[in-house]
RNA sequence: GCUCCCUUCGUCUAGCGGUCCAGGACGUCGCCCUCUCAAGGCGAAAACACGAGUUCGAUUCUCGUAGGGAGCGCCA
């Protein structure tokens, strides 16, 4: 039997960092075993599903690189087939039709609540063997075993056990005839012959139920892995407050997809000591049994440190792509004039955490200076000799036949040797000369990527803005 | 309230009874390098929640306590 797992979020949103790591782990884990992924939507909650949020799921996970062997799948469109399983399970004696009011039930939650007891349906109807009847209440409950356990070997947390005594007849079919969660599920995932079910932890209560209705289906259950919480950087429920949890959000903020899923990798699951992962050695190395029981804080520090790490490291031609994409947002068409985007890239990569604030930095060779720091001209324009040596720096690059970093460098060390200075006092007044501030790439660099035209012109303009 | 799950440096983690006065990474701090900012190099501070057992020996096994989380829907 080939290894079969599926991520199936609801769309009742976007695809949040973590149904990401669900989703990344599900994907791996199939990888690994050379088995498929499959993506369901489980769309039967009527009243939240839209189909934007279906987009933007699989916008999300195709940004990531996480493309589904098979499906989507809607539950929307099984609903026969759900039918079909429920009538089964009626015929069978395994389910009965209940009639209560959602008052009645209320009440009989309150009830058990102040008995000290859980908040569980009586099963009056259990027994009863009512016919099915048109009632706004009518709803199929499944006859969940009344003795023994329900036991089972989850791939992280290990052994669970549970008391049926525990567990109530859940719905199984609602009055509107759709499906619950719990029993959707369980018919896709058989139909589907899905043989890893991977998912976030908040579902290891609904295991043991969904256990009694294979058994019920007379069908072998597929194997658990529950995946414990991500925590935003408080350790609280992640939520909106803590800026970046759509994953397109990420995009926005300039992460790259490869150091989003490093970091989502490691947060929950570690290889020993390593930190750096490409892709063939994550599907390589993960294993769903070294994935961690306890939930993670998510820390944005770390993250921008991977970030960087790719940005260093990867082509930088396919980084100048995304480079480009952070431009246009910002309203610069590098394909216009400026720089070369591949240029900027090495020039910024070890300077900036994400891309988002490469090109703002980037701005610089691509607009003229929009704003001076002021205390940086009074340090470096205004200096003792400062005008003379942008002066002798004009005329230097006036004469360079070869306009690179190389040249640049070589014209400005020459002239320290000449005028018996030190770097430091060419080097910033030329900073504060291209780009109005005292922060910037190397300086051949900076010099380079204005080019030449540019340079000289904001040269001059800063010999003037000097003597003012 | 009940049931289930979790607990190693600030954070992510290694550790699967002795190799641990606990290792790595991010972050923090210091030094070096240096034209600024970074990057890089070197170094430092920093943790086994607590209490009982089991054992010759517990970070590692068991049970409690405390703390945290999840679930108890005709939501998924």
């Amino acid at each position: 039997m080939t290894f079969r797992t599926r991520f199936a979020p609801s769309p009742t949103g976007y695809l949040h960092i973590g149904g990401a790591r669900t989703a990344l782990y599900c994907w791996l884990e199939a990888r690994h075993r050379g088995g498929r992924f499959i993506l369901r939507v489980e769309d039967t909650d009527r009243e939240r599903s839209t189909a934007p949020a279906v987009q933007a799921i699989l916008d999300g996970m195709s940004w990531l690189g996480l493309d589904p062997d098979e499906g989507p799948f809607f539950q929307t469109q099984r609903m026969d087939r759900y039918r079909e399983v429920s009538r089964e399970l009626l015929a069978a004696g395994k389910a009965y039709w209940a009639y209560e009011s959602k008052e009645e039930l209320e009440a009989m939650r309150a009830a058990a609540l102040t008995r000290g007891e859980k908040p569980r349906y009586s099963g009056a109807y259990r027994d009863r063997n009512e016919p099915y009847r048109e009632d706004p209440n009518r709803v199929l409950r499944f006859k969940n075993p009344r003795e023994g356990k329900v036991v089972f070997d989850d791939k992280v947390k290990g052994r669970i056990e549970w008391d049926n005594a525990e567990l109530d007849d859940l719905v199984l079919i609602r009055s509107d005839g759709f499906p619950t969660y719990n029993f959707a599920v369980v018919v896709d995932d058989i139909d589907m012959a899905i043989t890893e079910v991977i998912r976030g932890d908040d579902h290891v209560n609904n295991t043991p139920r969904q256990i009694n209705i294979y058994r019920a289906l007379n069908v072998e259950p597929p194997g658990f892995a529950h995946l414990p919480m991500i925590l935003g950087p408080d350790g609280q429920k992640l939520s909106k407050r803590h800026g970046a949890v759509s994953v397109m959000q990420y995009r926005e903020d300039g992460y790259l997809p490869h150091a989003l899923l490093n970091y989502l990798a490691r947060l929950g699951w570690s290889h020993g000591d390593q930190e750096i992962f490409s892709i063939p050695e994550m599907i390589e190395l993960f294993d769903i049994a070294d994935v961690n029981q306890s939930a993670a804080r998510f820390d944005m520090a770390k993250l921008g440190w991977l970030n960087q790490q790719y940005l260093k490291n990867d082509n930088p031609l396919e980084i100048a792509r995304e480079l480009a994409w952070h431009l246009h947002r910002l309203g610069i068409d590098p394909s216009a004039g400026g720089p070369c985007p591949v240029d900027v890239v090495i020039a910024l990569r070890e300077r900036v955490q994400t891309l988002k604030e490469m090109a703002q930095r980037a701005r610089i060779w691509y607009a003229p200076i929009s704003e001076w720091d002021e205390k940086a001209v009074a340090k470096h324009l205004r200096a003792d000799g400062a005008a003379d040596v942008l002066s002798a720096a004009h005329e230097k690059f006036v004469a360079l036949k070869d306009w690179s970093p190389h040249a640049i460098h070589a014209a400005i060390e020459h002239l320290a040797n000449e005028q018996g200075i030190g770097m430091g006092k060419i080097a910033q007044p030329l900073r504060v000369a291209i780009t109005g501030t005292q922060v910037s790439p190397s300086i051949e660099q900076t010099i380079y990527l204005a080019g030449r035209d540019e340079a000289l012109r904001r040269i001059d303009a800063a010999v003037k803005k000097a003597a003012m």
